[in-house]
DNA sequence: ATACAGCCTTGACCATTGTCAATTATACTA
DNA sequence: TAGTATAATTGACAATGGTCAAGGCTGTAT
């Protein structure tokens, strides 16, 4: 594939994402040619938190996930983030610092493009200054979410509440759901122990008549899942809140 | 006092926030008038999460919880906010809906305003937009790090980290502080259960060698609270994510 | 001074989750 | 197909935090 053709892909995909809808074919097409391709093999790690920040990125292909990890090598899961997402973006609000690390949990494809174009379109472009607040808050309510559900749910709670957010897109009776990733990365995602995952659904199996085979999870009584998680979240269901 | 003064306090108190550095005299001016006033006992709600939501508000003299709660009452504390501050603002990017409830937790002075004159504002004037957007960034980061918290501190060290952001504003080496508010609250802003608060700020006591009297703290040697505290995040200490 | 209320602490016990080690299952490679 | 690496599960046990009930402390009103 020649550079041209290169160019012509990333600059779809950037004119793609949801968050540049407001922005002009001007800015898109600097974006595009100010832009760098980097695959990452599983377990790379792209960004070390509180790193300058001179680049932010968005995913062509493949998982990352956000989190922030002590000198000891607890780690802390903020996000799991696919194709088509950006991140590392906010770090314009934070001195140029990146607030979280990123790490490739599969071989993937990232664009990366010159934080400084952001950040003065944002300045120049008010359209793209509300979009940006709107997904803003949305991912502050989310978080907020996160944070009630690990104070009030337990473990198993937690995984049916997972299942209910990936089942609820198909919103059928009976469902059938793969896992969008190994289990011990769900499990820290949840903010649990490989261990605890694997005993808690276990439990959530017990109690709300599931099926596991492997990384595919059948869930013939929606309702039953539902009410199960959600008797310990201040949502009512189906999850406006997802 | 009459209503010309009252109006000129409240258009004071307004213009000296933070959040509206960058609006004009017009549009405070029209927020004053169209603002009320109103004093809440402790223990008032305000605002119930998914109410519909017409107004925001900003506190004059008081102390508000900001939370959600299940049905059978458990809450989750999302953030205790004072004087000066605003809340009940993110609705305007939730289809008007609040994300959470509010209560007053002592006797309080709020001050609301129409919401659809501050969404206005934002859409016709980017650099309110700015420094929402920035405000708002602000706000995740801290939420992403209080998940961080929940996650590898424990109780203890919560509290002295809680401790730490207190004091961190005199940063001397010997610091007295007083506590914000009651302790069973604290318990809750940092999510575990007041009993467990106590047995906690026992054994910070005896780690730490900090001396505790009533609602005040004295902590002698900051550098073993923060030792103690910080060992479990990933920030280090002194820390900026304050 | 007494009584009451609210807040906080303590004790005893239980439930949940974490830790460590061993084992089993699965997937990939030669 | 066997061999190996990785992922997942299980058991035994420890640590942490939650629950419930009983007291204690402090300040206020009478």
């Amino acid at each position: 594939m020649d550079t041209q053709t290169k160019n012509t892909n990333i600059r779809d995909i950037i004119g793609r994402l949801d968050i540049f809808q407001e922005c002009n074919a001007t800015f898109l097409d600097t974006l595009a040619q100010q832009s760098k391709t980097q695959h990452l093999k599983k377990g790379q790690v792209l960004i070390v938190h509180e790193d300058k920040a001179k680049r932010f990125y968005i995913i062509s292909k493949g998982l990352v996930k956000l989190y922030r990890e002590t000198l000891d090598g607890t780690q802390a899961v903020i996000d799991m983030t696919a194709k088509n997402n950006i991140f590392g973006e906010t770090s314009i609000f934070h001195n140029n610092t990146h607030p979280y690390s990123a790490e490739a949990t599969e071989n993937s494809i990232i664009i990366s493009c010159p934080l400084p174009l952001l950040k003065t379109e944002i300045e120049n472009n008010p359209k793209l200054a509300i979009v940006m607040l709107s997904s803003m808050a949305k991912l502050k309510h989310e978080t907020d979410q996160e944070l009630e559900h690990r104070t009030i749910q337990n473990a198993s709670q937690r995984i049916g509440c997972l299942l209910l957010k990936i089942a609820n897109q198909n919103s059928k009776k009976s469902t059938s759901i793969s896992l969008p990733y190994d289990k011990a990365l769900i499990a820290s995602r949840l903010g649990m122990q490989p261990e605890t995952f694997s005993r808690a659904l276990k439990k959530l199996k017990k109690e709300t008549k599931i099926e596991i085979k492997g990384t595919t999870v059948t869930v013939d009584n929606i309702s039953q899942l539902s009410q199960y998680s959600c008797i310990a979240c201040s949502s009512e269901f189906p999850c406006k809140d997802l």
